[in-house]
RNA sequence: AGCGGGGUGGGGAAGCCAGGUAUCCCGCGGGGCUCAUAACCCCCUAUGGGGGAGGAGGAACCCCGAGGUCGGUGGUUCGAAUCCACCCCCCGCUACCA
């Protein structure tokens, strides 16, 4: 299928890996997973070698305690969390080629191996710090973990590292009255050593490649500019949690890697267990040390920092020679009813409810549809009817099932153009613009502006049919104006197929094909399909959403969360 | 507080870097059209649903129309959404949440 001459591009398409404390929310998944999704469907669409991993964050103090409350290990609450995101995500029709874990030994080795090297190189030193310290719980507690008394507006539950009535930043040492979030005992202050990642003597290298990289987006790069110039300072690297990876520096016996620097490397450790899975034990390499490998990373505009400044240093520091990100994809917020999303007030929509009351491709279609590229958006569930109703049911759906009737009908295949009409001249000309601009909109990841361009076509397909009235015509003049029609319901379908890979499969079969239309190439949407296909009888692909409909979704969600609360497992 | 992003008719976006009649999609009001969809109807049913017929209103599609002076103020200019200054609002980051 594809040309053996040609040397197909290898691309890496990456999300952020989810921490499994809870299940993700609907902001989650299109920041992250749904939109690298998309993008690794696209891209395998165009005939490139791709791999798409992720994997579930486990470590760390969060997932320590809720076990602790619990009475069950670590490990365990978190591989029972990690099997239900994981089932989730299939769900989801996510097109993972591995989806795995911080807790794989192949990733538990990596992260090791790697630092010894990072070490080894000179990027590691450590230091004795001063930290808050639970004599009851006898452990150490992260800023967020104390609370007290906000010495500027008084507020009584602020946090260790910021006050959410007043804003403020604090150190947990100016909370009045501070105390432990877990046990609420008193914490004291004790030292204990720490490794740190020697991040300002890679300042020189990150700009330099944070400046020459021209596919970064604009507010990635300004920010990432501007926090090195004002001068990076060396990161924390271990913990004294028990619950993670240990670190391998010596003299840190008892310590752990800090999450954040140790889930960053499952971009690496999760290509090479699938190609260790897959019998390939080498072929890893030639991603991650292919220059020529281009990579992406789907996250939330929180996360730019993490990406463009502290993971390329340590991939640098490695000395190891990774290919460095060849550009992220940051999204911004997308809001629920005006308001963040957010567990403990209820207030959202969660990837396992959602599921519950509307088809998957609905909102797989809504969610693109959404998706918050330049700002922050906002969901509401009178934007989900009207997309999913004049959108995806009236302008694509309602045009390929009239084409697909009108031709089954009267042909029962795909009919022989035996003469040449204008207008469908015209209409196959028209198709092949749009399938190269959706394509350049795909390639920049603008998932949203691609979507409104097949929505736009639907609707020039809609036109047509209205000027050439193929219902008063006979079957001879009608052949070659159904077959435009139906050219560009065979372009709908493999261009939708990376957004609603199902619904797309379907209108793929009644086509009269048999195979998978997610293994053909994006560029057959400029041919026609072949005249004598057997078509299929079809069927409504979408129904409308009412009010009622919404109203019985959101009482049923409702309900479920009488018995589970939102966003729990 | 500092830094980054954003503020464009009711909703969503483009235009801004390289100043010159404010654009597109949706929504709203009026009109046109009928191949598809769906109510009512008939038949079957293991009551979940399945099949047939039909074609009002409405929807797709087409035409016409209403609605904004581009967050605010000031400046540069013959001319500002676009350039400059100051201010306001929303979001994020500020390194021990992940």
């Amino acid at each position: 299928m594809y040309p053996l001459s040609e040397k197909r591009e290898k691309w890496m398409v990456f999300s952020a890996w989810p921490y499994v404390n809870r299940v993700p929310h609907l902001g989650n998944l299109i920041g992250s997973i749904l939109s690298a999704d998309v993008a690794a469907r696209f891209l395998r669409l165009t005939g490139a070698d791709v791999v798409f991993a992720s994997g579930s964050d486990m470590h760390g103090t969060p997932i320590e305690v809720e076990a602790l409350k619990m009475g069950i290990s670590p490990k365990e609450l978190a591989e029972r969390n990690h099997a239900v995101v994981k089932e989730l995500f299939e769900k989801w029709d996510i097109s993972f080629d591995n989806y795995t874990k911080t807790e794989s030994p192949v990733h538990v080795k990596f992260v090791q191996d790697f630092y010894k090297k990072v070490y080894e190189n000179g990027y590691v030193f450590d230091d004795v710090v001063q930290m808050l310290y639970c004599p009851n719980d006898k452990m150490f507690l992260p800023d967020r973990f104390v609370v007290g008394t906000c010495p500027y507006c008084g507020y009584e539950k602020a946090h260790g590292d910021q006050c959410e009535n007043c804003g403020r930043l604090l150190e947990p040492t100016l909370l009045i009255n501070p105390r432990c979030a877990i046990c609420g005992a008193t914490p004291i202050i004790k030292s204990t050593r720490h490794w740190f990642f020697d991040l300002p003597k890679l300042s020189e290298e990150l700009e330099r490649y944070v400046e020459e990289n021209k596919n970064l987006p604009a507010n990635a790069k300004n920010m990432s500019l501007q926090m090195i110039r004002e001068g990076l300072k060396p990161r924390s690297l271990t913990r004294d949690n028990k619950w993670g990876i240990p670190a391998p520096f010596p003299g840190a016996e008892g310590k752990t890697i800090y999450v954040w620097m140790e889930a960053v490397l499952g971009y690496i450790s999760a290509v090479k267990e699938y190609f260790e899975e897959r019998g390939e034990p080498e072929r890893w390499k030639e991603f991650w040390f292919d220059k020529d490998t281009k990579t992406v990373y789907f996250i939330g505009k929180d996360n730019i920092p993490f990406h463009v400044i502290i993971f390329p240093a340590l991939l640098m520091a490695s000395g190891e020679g990774y290919v460095l990100p060849w550009t992220v994809a940051a999204t911004e917020y997308l809001l629920f009813k005006g308001l963040k999303f957010s567990k403990s007030k209820r207030h959202g929509i969660w990837i396992d409810e959602a599921l519950e009351v509307f088809p998957v491709d609905y909102w797989r279609f809504v969610l693109i549809a959404l998706r918050p590229e330049v700002r922050d958006t906002n969901f509401t569930w009178e934007e989900f009817a009207r997309i999913v109703n004049n959108e995806l049911n009236d302008a694509i759906g309602n045009y390929i099932h009239r084409v697909l009737t009108l031709a089954y009908k009267r042909y029962g295949r795909v009919p022989e153009p035996s003469r040449v009409d204008a207008e469908a001249e015209k209409l196959h000309e028209t198709i092949r613009g749009y399938v190269e601009s959706i394509k350049e909109s795909m390639y920049k990841f603008r998932f949203k502006e691609a979507l409104s361009k097949i929505v736009q076509l639907a609707g020039e397909g809609n036109a047509y049919l209205n000027r050439t009235k193929p219902w008063d015509l006979g079957d001879e003049e009608a052949a070659p104006v159904l077959y435009a029609a139906l050219h560009l319901v065979k372009a709908l379908a493999i261009m939708l197929s990376p957004i609603i890979p199902r619904s797309a499969q379907r209108v793929w079969e009644f086509l009269g094909y048999s195979d998978r239309v997610e293994e053909r190439l994006w560029d057959e949407a400029l041919e026609p399909p072949e005249p004598g296909l057997p078509l299929a009888k079809p069927e409504p692909l979408f129904h409308k959403v009412s009010q009622e409909d919404i109203e019985e979704a959101v009482a049923k969600i409702e309900e479920k969360r009488e018995k589970k609360g939102a966003g729990l497992f």
